[in-house]
DNA sequence: CATAAATCGGATTTTTTATTCTGATAATAT
DNA sequence: ATATTATCAGAATAAAAAATCCGATTTATG
């Protein structure tokens, strides 16, 4: 079970987060992101598809093709990614289900959950991937 | 898509919840509480079940049988409802959904996601059904 | 211009989760 | 004590999500 994310969206930050650490417009294929996040190129390809329908990475075919940022990562947030794949509804939702949740009609735990909710929120769009560069540079060596 | 938790679990929430703003020790049926949720029947019922397992409601089966609280609603808290469903893996993994994620090797955005990880399990573990109940009267009369 | 390499996008398969059905069991009333 | 009723609880089915496969298309290179 994942966290708050899609396993799909999670592959989805990982790519994006790997594509950010290399040399701006450097491309690579699915195959080279896949064998360097150890998952299966075709689930990694798939990913990339969506994240280039929604503007945030490009592609080229034909050989010597591949996937890069079509923005800079200064420009990126995690939250752009998020928005892309698994859409923005967990920042809406009712954390218990209930139908109809709202400041007038609050669930047991609607204010506690809302300042969370903010705070997640925040934490997804405030910071950048070139922010995020030297913390990511360091994971993905350790993989 | 749900927010953090399966839909099983919201369902589980909310049937907790319900039974913890009638009096101790009356007992519901699982078309009771489907009607009061507007879910279906079978489904409460199948939740219900999981919930007997773990001890935190009880059930008597046959004529004028049904669910209740095994416990007092000033000894169950939500996060206990969470641990019987769905466990505890969404407070431990990481949710960029990096292999290995650790301290000593974090995701990007390990450190910020721990704050936010840490205040979730607190709002889940610190209040008590008890503490809920008059929230939760409210919500549960305007379904 | 033909070939090779790589993506794209839909179709398929597998896995997980959600939902429903059904038989065994328990409690009441006659 | 037996029949009847209504439940629980596990098994079975359906739906959704994740993962994989494959053919068509595109582009660089010889």
């Amino acid at each position: 079970m994942t966290v708050i994310f899609s396993k799909t969206c999670e592959l989805g930050l990982q790519a994006v987060l790997f594509l950010s650490i290399k040399k701006e417009k450097r491309i690579f294929t699915a195959g080279e992101v896949s064998k360097e996040l150890k998952v299966p190129k075709e689930y990694v390809s798939k990913v990339m598809q969506i994240l280039t329908e929604s503007g945030i990475i490009g592609s080229k075919k034909g050989k010597n093709g591949g996937f890069y940022l079509a923005k800079s990562p200064s420009s990126i947030k995690l939250i752009d990614i998020v928005e892309a794949i698994d859409g923005l509804e967990i920042f809406n939702n009712c954390v218990l289900g209930f139908p109809g949740c709202s400041n007038e009609n609050p669930c047991p735990v609607h204010e506690k959950w809302g300042k969370l909710r903010d705070d997640a929120y925040k934490m997804l769009s405030n910071e950048t991937l070139e922010q995020l560069k030297e913390k990511t540079l360091h994971k993905l060596v350790n993989l």
